[in-house]
RNA sequence: UGUCCUGUGGUGUAAUUGGCAACACGUCUGACUCUGGAUCAGAAGAGUCCAGGUUCGACCCCUGGCAGGACAACCA
């Protein structure tokens, strides 16, 4: 239902090709396998806020599920008590349900699993698949050697399967403390992959988890999780990043030992965007750093911080689907980000002029102290919106970067003696130019002709630009927050010796102004969408007031003017 | 000096699974335009990491290199 609501999806959507999950989906479906059923779940920690990376994920796995007519799962993979807590569990789910996907009835918690994930490795131990083991974290990894040489087995390997049990069960008893003891699985210290040198199963993690409170005091490590939540939820696919590669095997393990239901674990490569970070690490220490304003900041790119920069949700499932899936590192361009936003808000967003950097423009031959009203499309893209007022006056408002007192070849808009056309209203021409003792223009002195009044039968004459302005008497003040990239490299933890990436952000990052708006923003509230004519596209921020409305820029106008400045 | 994964225009993804490389973003032209936006038309840009091999024919298969990445938390 949602599959097919942007552009460049939909009407191709049969000759496109596939990609490789796709492939490996078409192929169980044709052969029958799980009975030709398809079932995903996205699988967050809540231990941080959701960014633009877990939303390709997030549509991969959604969308494939939507695509081969199945089901997803939202599950909360909640085994560490010490980093989740609740504030995340509710910001995934407000950001999840915010993209647009619904997982009905289908929310689930690790945590839910406790209980069985206990008796399946009780399983383990009677098997003689599982032990207990003494040794401290640092004489397992000690243990556990290097990827290239392989490491010895512990001391209480062999410990019988009576012993084994007693001792895990006064390990859920809470006979011991932290580190004490851990339950490992008896598999291979000599196995070139690291992660079949007998793992952790099991921890003892004396916490209040946000879920079950304090009745466990024994934690399943991710590993031993994981894979037994997707087989209890019947996933047919489980879905994941490339680092997850090695641990496939110990997956497959836990299935065939225990004999439960086979999920298929396929990784994918994560997404990684220019002139950004995607650890979850560094962006927490952006916000508790304060060089955030906190986790939803328009310049982070998290789903809440995209939300309140003015993406919309549908601009994030499109860029999601043009960025494609394959198993190879990448780095996409921001570029393409943010084409995707522009690509939709130039069909959503409501048309309205707005002067950033203004200077005072007066229309010698106008009369004083009258005003009128010129008709403004709402939106052309949507010309059945119609149309909008906005007021006109003696005395106007211009960018300050649309007059040039000695314009090079190229530039089009107003100079001394120049025409230009006042965007809906008349075509100006400047006459005079009033500078301040310092040399800066302080006001432009032009005349109108009242005859190119837009709409008018000889109101068509060529001129080589159209700007916009605002009426100087019905400007309503406003504060725009400009931001920019929040990193000056195009790869943030490129740095020189001691330093890290924060050496890299961008002092210019957010630039916080006065702008004038002609009208047409109405009653607008938070997140509401405008384009700033010839400007960009800006959005309304939770901080703006009725008394004192605050907007973000969400993106820039593709500017061929700004373009040629930066070649020349 | 182990195991696994990956290597296609600037970037990302394709090539219906052996038939001389397509699409998107970006870049550059031009048209149109009361947004230097949008739209439309077009262009440049890779011969597919390298070397062999199989084949009438290889991005695709084989061998050997090279390069990048992942793996040594009681994180996920």
């Amino acid at each position: 239902m949602i599959q097919n609501d942007f552009p460049g999806k939909g009407k191709n959507e049969e000759e496109r090709s596939l990609n490789f999950i796709e492939q490996i989906i078409t192929e169980d479906i044709r052969s029958g396998k799980n009975e030709s059923r398809v079932h995903t779940r996205f699988p967050p920690e809540p231990n941080g806020y959701l960014h633009i990376g877990h939303a390709k994920s997030i549509c991969l796995n959604y969308g494939l599920a939507e695509k081969f007519n199945g089901l997803y799962n939202l599950r909360f993979d909640d085994t560490n008590p010490l980093t989740e807590e609740i504030e995340y569990v509710d910001s995934i789910m407000e950001d999840v349900r915010w993209l647009g996907y619904d997982w009905e009835d289908r929310l689930y918690y690790a945590s839910d699993y406790f209980e069985q994930l206990y008796g399946w490795a009780e399983k383990l131990i009677g098997k003689g698949k599982a032990y207990v083991c003494e040794l401290s974290a640092e004489e397992i990894s000690a243990h556990r050697g290097t990827p290239t040489r392989p490491g010895t087995e512990s001391p209480y390997r062999n410990r019988s399967v009576e012993e084994n049990l007693s001792l895990f069960r006064q390990m859920r008893n809470g006979d011991f403390k932290e580190g004490e003891k851990v339950l490992r699985a008896k598999i291979d210290m000599s196995s070139p992959n690291m992660h079949m040198r007998d793992p952790v199963l099991y921890r003892i993690i004396h916490a209040t988890h946000h879920r079950t409170g304090d009745k466990w005091c024994i934690y399943p490590t991710y590993d031993y999780a994981h894979g037994q939540s997707d087989s209890i939820e019947g996933i047919t696919h489980s879905i994941c990043t490339l680092e997850f590669e090695v641990h496939r095997p110990l997956y497959d393990w836990f299935i065939s030992e225990l004999e439960i239901f086979p999920s298929r674990q396929i990784e994918f490569a994560r997404l990684n965007l220019s002139y950004t970070i995607m650890s979850k690490r560094k962006l927490l220490q952006l916000v508790r750093e304060g060089h955030v304003a906190g986790w939803n900041d328009p310049r982070m790119p998290t789903i809440s911080g995209l939300r309140r920069r003015g993406y919309t949700p549908e601009s994030i499932r499109y860029f999601a689907d043009r960025i494609g899936v394959a198993k190879r590192d990448n780095v996409i361009d921001v570029a393409l980000l943010e084409h995707s936003v522009r690509e939709d808000l130039n069909k959503k967003a409501t048309r309205v002029m707005a002067v950033l950097n203004p200077v005072r423009v007066v229309l010698t031959n106008y009369p004083e102290g009258e005003s009128e009203e010129v008709d403004a499309v709402v939106n052309p893209e949507m010309p059945e919106l119609g149309k909008r007022k906005v007021p006109f006056s003696r005395e106007i408002l211009i960018e300050r970067d649309d007059f040039m007192e000695d314009p090079p070849r190229k530039f089009f808009r107003l100079a001394p003696g120049r025409e230009v056309r006042l965007k809906y209203a008349y075509i100006i021409k400047c006459e005079e130019v009033v500078k301040n003792s310092r040399g800066e223009i302080t006001e432009i002195r032009c005349t109108y002709d009242p005859l190119t009044r837009s709409g008018l039968p000889d109101a068509n004459r060529k001129v080589k630009s159209t700007i916009h302005w605002v009426s100087a008497p019905h400007g309503r003040e406003v504060e725009v927050r400009l931001f920019d990239r929040l990193f000056l490299k195009e790869d943030p933890d490129e740095v020189e010796e001691g330093k890290d990436f924060k050496s890299n952000l961008n002092p210019d990052s957010l630039k916080v102004t006065k702008g004038y708006i002609s009208s047409g923003i109405g009653n607008a509230v938070t997140l509401d969408k405008f384009q700033f004519e010839r400007l960009g596209y800006f959005c309304v921020d939770p901080d703006s007031t009725p008394q004192k409305p605050v907007f973000n820029r969400t993106v820039t106008l593709r500017d061929a003017w700004a373009r040629i400045g930066k070649n020349q």
